[in-house]
Order: C-alpha cells, then structure tokens, then sequence
DNA sequence: TGGAATATATGCGCAGATCGCAACAAAATC
DNA sequence: GATTTTGTTGCGATCTGCGCATATATTCCA
C-alpha cells in the first residue's frame, strides 16, 4: 500500500496545533477531511497516534514518538518542494557554465552584469576551460552551457554562433608595422611570432586557414594563453597572431592591434549547450538572454 | 495543492534504477502508472525531472540537484512507516512503567522474564518511584503504566487490582513473638517498631487503618526505604511492620516474617493506566500479560 | 533501408479515494 | 438543561490513479 503523506502532514499539524478545527482551517479544508485522513493514517499503520475525545486531542505515547519524526519529515518536504517550486517559478537556481578563458575576460562580464539584473539571486559556477573542454562539459552535463569556438560539429549538441572573432597582428607601437591600417599574411613572413600552443583550439583553427591557402609562418615562441601571448608582445619579445577579443583597446599601453586581411581568418565563437537535454529555469534564463543580447541568425559556420 | 509523495518516490527509484520499466516492476506497478506520476509531477513543478526519448531516461540539471534531496526524504518516510508498521504488527517498542520499589523488586523480575518471551526485543524504561508519583506519572503520561498500590481513587486512572499485600510483622528468629503462627496488633504494644517513613503510601495506609480500629502504635525508627527496614530488622535494632511482599521467605537468614491478624490488614497491589489513553502495542501486550497471569476479578477495593 | 526489439507515452474507461455538506454525538460551560 | 464546541458519520459528487491496449519513438541489426 502506498504512504500516505497527506495524513502525516494532517497528523503533525493537529499536533501542532491541538485541533483538528484549527488544523483544518489553517491548512483549508474541512474538518471532516482531517478526520478522514487520520482515520485512514491510523487504520493504515495499525495503530491510534491521537487520543481524541470531542473535547480534546492529545498524543498517544506512540504519536508522541512519532511527531518529531514526522515534523523533520514533513518540513524537509514541503522545503525541497518549495525550492523546486521557486526555482521554476521564478527562475532560481545556479547553474554551471563552461567558458573559454578567452570569454571569460572578454564578454563574460558584461553577460554576468545583464543576467544579475534579471536574477540577482543566482549563482554561476564558471568552469573555465579549453574549447575541447567547453564541449566535453557541456556533453557530460558537467556544464548546462557553454561558451566556446567553433570547431568540429558534434551531433548532441546545440551551437548558437554569437560573433565571429577575427585574428589579428599584435605588436609593440614600435614596430614597423604599428603604423599600417592593416597587414596581409604575408607581411609578417619575417616576423618574430609568437604563436599559441597547438594544443589551442586558436591554434588549429590558425592552422588549419593557413594551410588551406598554402600560407606557412614561423613560430619562433610558443605558448599555452593567449594572456601569456599578449604579456610577451608588451615585453618586446615579438609580435603574435591572435583572436582580436584578447585585447580590448587600451588594455596595455605600447601594444597595436591589427586587422589582418587577405584572408581575413575568423573563429566563431559560440553557445553551446546539448541537444534532447533540459536546462534549468536558471540556465534556460541565461541561455535566452545571451541569444537575445548577442547571438546571430544562426548561419552556416564554413570560413569566409 | 498537495504534495505529492508517490512522484517523489516514482522519481526516485526510476532514477536510480535508469528507466520507467525496470522501476515499474521493481514498483509492481504497470509502467503506465509510473509516466503519470512523473508527469503529474513535472506539471506540478513546472519542472523537467527526467529528460527521457522512448529510449534512454537521464536526469536534467534539476533533477540530478533534487535526487538527493529526494533520495533523503523518501528514505526516512519509508523507514518511519516502517517502523510504526512494526510497532503495531509485532508489538516492537519500548515504553515507560513507572513502578513501586518494593514490587519492582517482588513480582517485575518475573513479569520482565515473562513479557522477554513474548517480545524479546522490547525494552521496558523502569521508572522507580512511590505509589504517588506512580500515579502521578501516569497521569502526565511520563509512563504508560504504573505498579503501585491502591490509595485514593481518580477518574481518569483505571485500576486493575493484582493481589493482597498484608501487613506482615517482621523479626529476628531471637524475638519472643518469632514462633508463633500469627501475632496480633496487640501484641506489639512493647515493641522496639521500625516504621517506614509518613511520606510512604504504606504508612499512610498503616496508620489510617489503625486508627480506624482505634490502635495505636509508637515507632521507635523511622526509615525512608522498606528495604532498610529488613535490614534492620537483620541487624537486630528491632522489629518491623511492612507489607509482606517486601520479603521472600530465605530471602534474610535470620529473619521472621508473621502473620499480622485481628484484623488482617492489607494494602492492594494494583496495575494502572490512564482511562481515555490508547497504549503503545508494546505496553498493550504487556498491560494484557500482567493482567492475564496476576490480575483478580476486579473488586471493589474496600479493605476487610 | 527497413523491419524487429525495446522503451516511453497516450486514449479510454473503471474503481476507489477524497472531499464537502449536513446531520449526529459527546463533552464542557454557563 | 440548554448552548457551545469539537470530533464523527452518512451520503453523494467528483477527482485521482490505475491498468489495458495501443501508439510512438529510438536503436539495433540485417
């Protein structure tokens, strides 16, 4: 037979409140409901858990044993119903969101400041990670949401492209390029690069556009992050190719970001999260937003 | 609305199980039952629980946050049910018996014996305390039964009547009146009395059926305990009237215990509990044992 | 590519649970 | 002894939850 929690409930506020008259009036329903539900409570265990007579309504030594049981019961219930509850209703809840460090500086903040507006509430746990990373949490469930750079399609999940991330040539005001509105590939062939380590989704993608138009570059240094990159281009050690949202214009004094053309190669940078699979109010809020706030018509994603 | 436990308890075990069809058997329900549980439940929520195709059931990010909460109240409710189930099929549980020194030293070693082989797994709180605050705790519910004697009738205790108590007369085998068969009030006008305390029921009751019959008699000790009284009684301070059950024959070498007549005073052993009060089922069984083996035809208590 | 197998969802109708109303019964109060 | 208060019971209406049969979706495998 099934547990009754409907009559638990009853019994604990009867208890609570010594009546059945008050039990009923502060829960709404009749009275007469209340009776009922203990009278199946008590014949469903077998035993009496209130001595009532018409006057009054006392615990019996079992219902005193029990009460407190019940009580705990009850109201870690009705407080994990209710958690739920508020977080559908009003879009409670945190959630985990997987982000490229690069995005993470870049427009990150900007989304968290929008989202807080409409949720002060929330928590995001930010899991900070490569590309590959990005999509491996967000297939995992690790992460609800991602936020990543396009690379391979993958059948499970679901890719909203936001903006496209052009690379550009970094370098100190001092060289001689500083000056140019915008370089070519082939400008830099002599070039001291600086380039991102392979393992980078920057890195392939770079690589790969490159090699598609038969354009081949040194690297002369080789690093893990794009922030380490930016740092050595500051220092004078060389200049680097890199996705143009590493830098915000004025973030580092004596260094020139410039767009570089012929072709112009672009990552696009994306959300992600998995097909078949629902996200929470919390996420689901964060998702709509980002698509409202940035995301494109959803286009086909193949360079140039 | 109401909360309901069964989705909670559907989501639960389909969860942990990984699918609708394995729950539903494990449930021994149809698998159908199981879909509107959680369907109704969801709808409730407002909340996705399970992402599920025809194929596979997940859990989302809600529901993987919930199941252990789930998991934790749905456990404790089953094993509380549970637990009164057991109370009211095999009479499981502990209850209070307050109780008399004298008789919890005389007749409860063999009634504790008797209930073990019933109910072995049961366990009896003794509350040892004078026949006043027997029925005192009683009353308030501190026990559910009481061992005691007969004083002062109350309307909401019921009263089983378990057998006589007289008055016996206690000496050293080197006391003239040791040999007789019985010894009259009279005759212990000379002697060195130990009495009990005024604040015991047995003096109360010795001294209100004296002076009913206009015998009076002067204590030379008074002791708390009718324990220490046999022992002084041992010790050969001097003789003693106590209730007879105070003492098992062999119990003190040395010691005479006598018939006290002319009249035959006796106090009477009673088993109470409170009218309107239901028992747990484990002082149900053993109010029933104790009445089975000891109680009387209930009488009238009047003394003579 | 198209069944076979497997797993969840749905239409439908029945049985029982639950509720509210009204009347009743018992205990306390005045 | 009437009145008030409070729990219980009879009854009818409604709602809920279930199972059966069937539909639908997905995967597997030929």
């Amino acid at each position: 037979m099934k547990i009754d929690f409907d009559g638990i409930q009853a019994f604990v506020v009867i208890a609570e409140l010594g009546g059945f008259n008050k039990a009923a009036e502060h829960m709404h329903v009749t009275q007469t409901a209340l009776t009922r539900r203990i009278q199946k409570l008590e014949s469903y265990l077998g035993l009496k858990l209130l001595d009532r007579t018409t006057r009054y309504v006392e615990l019996t030594a079992v219902g005193r044993d029990f009460l407190p049981q019940a009580r705990v019961i009850v109201s870690e219930m009705t407080a994990a119903v209710g958690r739920l509850k508020d977080m559908s209703k009003y879009s409670r809840g945190s959630f985990t969101l997987a982000c490229v460090p690069t995005m993470a500086a870049h427009i990150l903040p900007k989304l968290i400041r929008e989202y807080a507006e409409t949720s002060p509430k929330n928590r995001i746990r930010l899991l900070d990670a490569t590309s590959y990373e990005v999509r491996d949490a967000v297939l995992s469930s690790q992460a609800e949401l991602g936020i990543g750079v396009h690379g391979e399609q993958h059948p499970d999940l679901i890719e909203t492209p936001l903006f496209d991330d052009p690379l550009m040539f970094f370098c100190r005001e001092s060289n001689p390029l500083s000056r140019m509105k915008s370089v070519t590939w082939s400008d830099m062939s002599g070039a001291e690069l600086i380039v991102v380590s392979n393992l980078t989704a920057t890195r392939v993608f770079m690589d790969y556009q490159l090699a598609k138009r038969g354009i081949s570059l040194s690297g002369a240094y080789e690093v893990q992050h794009h922030a380490t990159a930016i740092s050595l281009v500051a220092a004078g050690v060389g200049c680097a190719i890199l996705p143009a949202s590493t830098f915000q214009e004025g973030d580092r004094p004596g260094v020139r970001r410039i767009p570089l053309v012929s072709p112009v190669v672009k990552r696009k940078v994306i959300l992600v999260r998995r097909r078949n699979s629902t996200l929470s109010p919390a996420a689901e809020a964060f998702y709509e937003l980002v698509k409202r706030t940035h995301g494109k018509i959803d286009q086909e994603t193949a360079p140039d």
